[in-house]
RNA sequence: CGGGGUGUAGCGCAGUCUGGUAGCGCACCUGCUUUGGGAGCAGGGGGCCGGAGGUUCGAAUCCUCUCACCCCGACCA
């Protein structure tokens, strides 16, 4: 047991704390609100960058670079987008000693900068398609944060594309919605529910939002992904035109689409326990940690040796660079077994005298502590198997955790009951009116999280107004 | 911005009511014994007690002002 983290049925948020802190993934700043990604908690980030860049690459994206300082007018051009920023926005009023002529945002989202310049960019149709993403970092000046979950600064990626027709860009904006869902559930081992976003939800600005949503071991929901459709709200504002075939100007289709370091935030609460960190073995940064255990100098040098015998086994099934050999010998086994269990790493081999005289390997999985003795020929063969069935075992405890907190509700008296003594996904029907959904998140702090676009529309009526509804939304109590 | 709280060693805290010149646990350093899930003993280093002013022979402690952070609420990837 962790002695210093606190269990998650004692207080999960001080649990998910402890966590980032045992873990070494992240610090507080000295600004309010920022945090310091510490080399363990970036490497995870890394990996996110490294395997989503190259989805969008092979989905026809590039990369670009925007600026971090927006003028502060862009903002207020698209009139639901100066309504939802606004308050959050840290504005640079002075620069070089002087005041500034106009004073400019430090980006929450890049849409303005990115509109102004498409609009230069795009005169013809042949112009069309532009699919470009970004990596940057944005600032919200929240008023409440969370390491990972919610900072003034954050990373993320951004991808804009401008398309010729309504239908284009739709397809663009599901189709990375899609991205997102096979790289969470697939890499990151997060069973998500694809959907759209309510009209109260949705992205200001956008004609459309979607977005993959997450259920976490409190059976809150995480917002893990979005996609948006903006129709042509922000070529208006920004003049982004193109003639087309038939010599007509015509504005642009755009979207924009998203995921952050929230998705570690993601991570850590999806899977970890009260031991630490537990990253799913696609994803870790290091997959295999090998630790030579000796007690006198002729047991160490034996050891050290076979170490990198075992070391020189993995070689053909893994990355040299996601292997690491912890040969301190100033600290002791189980120190160095919880240090490396508290960064999450999926695979232990332990390398004892034992081993040596019996030419074999102690492999112990970080989530269910399984021990087996392995033998060095086996080695690759076995670590490849083993980390693609603890890949598959994480998902597979997320799913089933996600379908035991899934619940549907025919009444508002069985909704409210339900939020308040399971949380989780709740399905029920609602009459698609904004007041309603306000009335609900004022009364319970449930909101709708999406309305599904897959799966056989079940008719109903609202459980708030008795209205007809075609289909069941999903409510949880959010992030 | 409303309500509540906290600032003392890297971290977590005691000491403040009742002023007397700073302490505990963890971490850190040294040595010995240990070592297959967080070791034991012994020794040691480290603090303008958030900041400024005041009262006093004397302030972490009392008074005034200030700054910062945390929790709950409104806002949110």
């Amino acid at each position: 047991m962790a002695t210093n983290i606190t269990p998650r049925k004692d207080n999960y948020s001080q649990w998910y704390q402890d966590v980032i802190s045992a873990g070494q993934l992240a610090d507080h700043a000295p600004v309010k609100g920022c945090m310091v990604i510490r080399p363990t908690g970036y490497a995870i980030w890394e990996e996110i960058q490294a395997k989503l860049d190259r989805r969008f690459k092979e989905t026809g994206h590039v990369n670009a670079y925007f600026p971090v300082l927006i003028p502060k007018s862009f903002i207020t051009r698209e009139a639901e987008h100066v309504e939802g920023f606004s308050p959050e926005l840290a504005v640079v009023t002075q620069a070089g000693g002087k005041e500034l002529e106009e004073p400019l945002v430090v980006r929450p989202t890049s849409e303005t900068v990115i509109g102004h310049m498409y609009s230069q960019w795009v005169q013809s149709y042949r112009d069309l398609p532009v699919m470009i993403n970004q990596w940057a970092n944005v600032m919200r000046w929240e008023m409440r944060t969370r390491m990972f979950l919610r900072t003034s600064e954050f990373l993320w990626q951004e991808g804009h594309t401008a398309h010729e027709t309504p239908e284009e860009a739709e397809a663009e904006t599901l189709k990375m919605l899609e991205v997102y869902r096979e790289f969470l559930e697939e890499e990151l081992a997060i069973p998500v529910l694809a959907g759209l976003k309510s009209e109260r939800e949705k992205f200001p600005g956008a004609l459309r939002t979607y977005s993959v949503e997450a259920l976490m071991q409190d059976a809150k929901a995480l917002q893990a992904g979005t996609s948006h459709n903006l129709g042509t709200n922000f070529a208006r504002a920004f003049d982004i035109q193109y003639l087309d075939r038939s010599n007509e100007r015509r504005h642009a289709h755009t979207t924009s689409w998203g995921v952050s370091t929230r998705l570690i935030g993601g991570i850590i609460m999806t899977h970890s326990d009260d031991d630490g960190l537990i990253l799913p073995p696609r994803i870790a940064p290091v997959k295999t940690v090998i630790i030579p255990l000796f007690k006198n100098p002729q047991e160490e040098a034996q050891v050290m040796a076979f170490a990198d015998k075992v070391k020189a086994a993995l070689g053909g099934a893994m990355d040299p660079l996601k292997v690491r050999v912890d040969t301190r010998g100033d600290l002791r086994p189980a120190d160095r077994f919880f240090h490396w269990a508290q960064q999450g790493v999926p695979l232990r081999l332990e390398v004892g005298p034992r081993d040596v005289a019996e030419g074999k390997v102690m492999m112990v999985r970080r989530d269910n502590r399984a021990k087996t003795s392995v033998t060095l020929e086996a080695l690759a063969q076995t670590v490849t198997d083993t980390l693609a069935a603890m890949q598959k075992d994480l998902f597979q405890k997320a799913l089933d955790f996600r379908q035991a907190n899934t619940h549907s509700v025919e009444t508002y008296d069985q909704f409210k009951k339900t939020v308040e003594e399971k949380g989780g996904f709740i399905l029920a029907h609602w009459n698609g009116k904004g007041e309603v959904e306000a009335k609900i998140k004022e009364e319970t702090k449930a909101t709708i999280r999406s309305i599904p676009i897959t799966g056989k529309k079940e008719p109903g009526k609202c459980m708030v107004t008795g209205e007809p509804s075609e289909q069941r939304v999903v409510f949880a109590v959010a992030y």
